[in-house]
DNA sequence: CCGGTCACCTGAGTGC
DNA sequence: TGCACTCAGGTGACCG
């Protein structure tokens, strides 16, 4: 579910109730949600002071004291809330973990596709590798974000898609961002002209900026720590447009599946460049 | 290296 | 009301 925006919205909200504070229990209902298993979790966990949180790419890391860290990764639905535990289990939460006063940080889950890791310093930098998490968007220039693109035969929406590349571009926001740059999302990425890529870049800062101040965007499940949903899924010029008018020609918004995922774009604004015609049309 | 499909789950929305 | 079907903000495995 949650995406650069959504993830950032939620870590800040997490950094001011859970920074400084001192885990006292950690409660595991489904176990299969903690993947380095929920004994060694909960024996990693408990006891140990939040030192801060942080956004890698998507995932949320949690450093504790004792050069420990708890990662979460929500992705489709998973959801943090604030509350306290009085016994019984809501829907759909599988992971509680209490503070004093008995203040508690609750793991909500629908789909039950996101997970949590429990590890020490040493699996952490191990873990740090495997993950192979892209750069930040924020954290590159519009010349090294050209130069990403500069070899890489895929088509344009996969790209920015794949976490290896550059990390936190999810669905909704790569659409935008293709829609917002001109961008046909079929676009083999080495074909994009280098002030064409800068633009794209540009307009991706542009749109998380602007996203992360909306607090993200909620089409279903997205909520924030409150149980509140974000509000940029207003500002959605063409995700989850499709057959409506471009907001900028007037034109029709088209849908199609792109990188095994929906995909809107206007054929008028994001003309093909490279994009073989399918045959008969 | 590249793309397509399925799998992991539970639900919401739609049309008959 | 009920049923069948599609789709969902993510990603990883597998196949051609």
């Amino acid at each position: 579910m949650p995406e650069l925006p959504e993830v950032e919205t939620i870590v800040r909200d997490l950094r001011r109730l859970v920074v400084g504070r001192r885990i006292e229990t950690v409660r595991v209902r489904l176990n299969k949600l903690v993947r380095t298993g929920p004994r060694r979790l909960v024996r990693l966990v408990t006891g140990a002071e939040v030192l801060a949180v942080k956004r890698r790419g998507k995932f949320i890391v949690f450093s504790l004291s004792a050069e420990r860290y708890l990662i979460v990764h929500l992705k489709m639905t998973g959801q943090f809330l604030w509350g306290e535990f009085q016994g019984v289990w809501p829907d759909h939460v599988h992971v509680i973990t209490e503070f004093e006063n008995g203040q508690a940080l609750l793991y909500r889950d629908m789909r039950q596709f996101g997970y949590l890791l429990g590890l020490e310093a040493r699996e952490y930098a191990e873990w740090l590798k495997s993950e192979e998490i892209g750069p930040d968007p924020f954290q590159l220039t519009p010349a090294e974000f050209a130069g990403l693109l500069r070899f890489k035969k895929g088509r344009i929406k996969a790209v920015l898609l794949d976490q290896r590349v550059i990390s936190g571009l999810g669905n909704i926001y790569c659409d935008e961002a293709l829609f917002a740059a001109g961008v046909h999302p079929l676009c083999p990425a080495h074909l994009i002209e280098e002030a064409l890529a800068r633009r794209l870049h540009e307009q991706i800062l542009n749109i998380l900026k602007e996203a992360i101040r909306c607090r993200g965007s909620t089409t279903r499940n997205y909520v924030g720590l409150a149980g509140v949903g974000g509000e940029y899924q207003n500002r959605h010029r063409i995700y989850g447009r499709s057959g409506e008018t471009c907001l900028v020609c007037g034109g029709r918004i088209s849908r199609i599946t792109a990188a095994g995922r929906g995909t809107h774009f206007c054929p008028v604004c994001q003309p093909p460049v490279g994009v073989s015609d399918p045959p008969g049309s």
